[in-house]
DNA sequence: CATTTCCATACGGTATACCATTGAGGGTCT
DNA sequence: AGACCCTCAATGGTATACCGTATGGAAATG
């Protein structure tokens, strides 16, 4: 059974149908972001069913969703656990950023040379925030911005597995008041007002390497973390 | 009803269950990078299903597998199709190569300089390699055992995906006869035991230098493509 | 009290059935 | 002939049922 929702279009007009494996997703993936279901907490199918009001295929499939985003983990005997990340795990996408959003800064400068108007609002919009929350998730979506407009896929696709990540932990430091919240928001327009004005008058390379800076200082403006690994 | 294989145990003796879905999985991916199922073939659930003598909800799953690992593509209408991979596609897994594998190579570097053994052995494997095809397979190899040797299980998991499209289109390649055969082996052997000597003699940047350079002269060894985009 | 054995229950893997949607082909009307 | 519509088979989404296995705790054992 699949509803179409005749109502919900895409900017593209195209129309989306939604099933209930993937409005389970959504919901799931809610609930785990704002830490309504704890770190290491089993999710059994047919709990989720009963409690999501869906048989427990389409759970089933969203579990599986959910592990490729990296919120959700499975056993080796296939049961289905809340992600809990550790500061090792941080590391690995602090890694994976900074080996990929230059490269992204590269190839999308072209691009964004020409019009930069969505990273404008996007930091015009920040400029306006009222919480920290709204502020970090503000950045997040500027990264995203240069991250498609790289134009590779597959790149877009790899960050939206580590967004899901950095919004799990980000979440959890922000939860427990472990993040700074003097001056951030300052701190984040000023900062992409300044890579904002790289792409439009520097070279690719030069944009990689700020991209690469702009990184390194958000990796220092979080709190130091407990000895990893 | 799960399967387990009393026989079958990984290196560190971990029994490992199998599942009709990882059966119809290794089946699927084997005959897409084998070329018996062409590129645009649509993977009906139930038609795959019967020809592989189990029922869909297996089939469904490892669609969903491969879509993750790129051999597959599914429409907005929910069919799968097996992927058709385009010039720009491999310019995609190139870019994305380029920029990890670098990374990993830094990453490997300060482990492998205790102990390049694996390494060594693949090179020796490979200098007794009697097709092209075992050529590049040990090659993959080769650079899966640096990604390993990283120790970002992250890293690890992306570049099996780009792997699996990575083999798709060097097999299609192959097939159609267009890789270079001549001095291949002797050049990949050459070029691999250069690695190697730098992981036991030289600093991490200077690893990831050579890592560098060596993903650009293995893309200079590939036919030109037809015009990308 | 510590340890092992064993059992009931919870849970995941799979098959099957049913329904909605899609899409291609055939028929009809203009 | 061409455009339109209708129909029906193919296909995917979901629910449910069944079975084997894993798990945790009670009971038995030392």
């Amino acid at each position: 059974m699949v509803y179409r929702m005749e109502m919900v279009y895409h900017m593209s007009l195209t129309p989306v149908t939604t099933t209930r494996s993937d409005i389970t997703v959504s919901r799931l993936r809610q609930e785990i972001l704002d830490g309504e279901i704890s770190p290491g907490h089993l999710l059994a199918e047919s709990a989720v069913a009963q409690r999501l009001g869906v048989s427990r295929v389409p759970v089933r499939e969203a579990l599986f969703t959910l592990e490729r985003e990296g919120l959700v983990e499975f056993s080796d005997t296939g049961r289905a656990y809340v992600k809990d990340l550790t500061p090792h795990d941080f590391e690995e996408l602090y890694v994976l950023r900074l080996a990929l959003e230059p490269v992204a800064a590269r190839l999308a400068a072209p691009g964004l040379r020409a019009d930069c108007s969505r990273l404008e609002k996007n930091i015009k919009a920040t400029s306006k925030a009222t919480t920290l929350l709204q502020v970090t998730h503000l950045d997040l979506d500027f990264h995203e911005i240069i991250l498609d407009a790289s134009g590779n896929a597959r790149l877009l696709k790899l960050w939206h597995s580590l967004r899901s990540e950095l919004e799990l932990w980000l979440g959890r430091l922000h939860r427990s008041k472990q993040l700074q919240t003097r001056g951030t928001r300052a701190e984040t327009v000023s900062s992409h007002q300044g890579v904002v004005e790289a792409f439009k008058t520097k070279s690719p390379t030069d944009c990689e390497r700020l991209m690469r800076q702009h990184i390194l200082s958000w990796r220092e403006w979080l709190p130091v973390l407990p000895a990893a690994k």
